[in-house]
DNA sequence: ATCCTACAATGGACTTTGTCTAAGTCAAGG
DNA sequence: CCTTGACTTAGACAAAGTCCATTGTAGGAT
């Protein structure tokens, strides 16, 4: 976390009491918050904050590849502060609950060339999609 | 496609002039199109249909399982109908090209118990990013 | 320690995607 | 060909996200 701090200071960024709290915000595991859940959470810590500087503020940690980007839920998008090491995603489809999870294997190597159309694959996202203990026993 | 009008009657479903045109407008291989497209697409067959009906007949068709939901893009959902046989996707990510693929292995198979944190998994979504032979070449 | 200035934050308007509702229309059975 | 409940419509509304002109400030320069 101050890691990635450190990190970005290195890389030329200025360092304001906005992008510590979104950082600070988004720091943990099993973290995938929506936008407008960092901006909850920061505004508890920052008052003033407004909402088009965690959106700036998000969109510049996915560009530099501190944070991804993810789609599990339909509606907004979540973001993952896990971005150091490859993973994938189990939801539960009831209450929408998210881990990340780490399959066997390598589904990039599963698509036969003939089946890329010529297409250069760089990467591949695996939602895998059930229900939660939680939801099973209600 | 006539097929799919038939099973929709025998299932109860009132056959309008909407409900064709969207049907219709949803045919062929690797078709893939947002709610607007196919609205777009729809008010030039049949010009006064409206927006809430297409999404409304969207919405049905993907009830009825006769219609595939898909989020690869990160704005709207998609609607495949090619819903009766299981595939994933292949994005291009400059331009969101899409096609329809199958990958060998069964991707479900990959997630061992440790990583199922409980969860009864039922399904799998599968996304291949990269560059479409055109957008490499331009 | 203070000053400067380019970079960052603000808030409000705007866009896109999708949902809802009240009123009007029509497919299909009798 | 009438009736009726299911379907469609237009437009208001909502949620998620973007844009922009203005104001503020981090951090190097003095």
């Amino acid at each position: 976390m101050s890691d990635l701090l450190e990190r970005l200071r290195e890389r030329g960024w200025r360092l304001t009491a906005q992008r510590r709290v979104v950082a600070e915000v988004l720091d943990g595991d099993h973290v995938h918050l929506t936008a407008d859940e960092v901006h909850a959470r920061a505004v508890q810590r920052l008052p003033e904050i407004s909402r088009a500087t965690v959106y700036n503020t998000l969109g510049e940690l996915v560009s530099l590849g501190e944070v991804l980007e993810v789609s599990t839920d339909r509606r907004a998008k979540r973001y993952d502060p896990n971005a150091h090491q490859p993973h994938q995603h189990l939801v539960c489809a009831q209450c929408g609950a998210i881990r990340d999870v780490h399959p066997s294997g390598n589904p990039l190597a599963d698509l036969p060339d003939t089946e890329r159309f010529g297409f250069t694959v760089s990467d591949v996202e695996v939602t895998y999609r059930g229900t939660c203990p939680n939801c099973a026993s209600a």
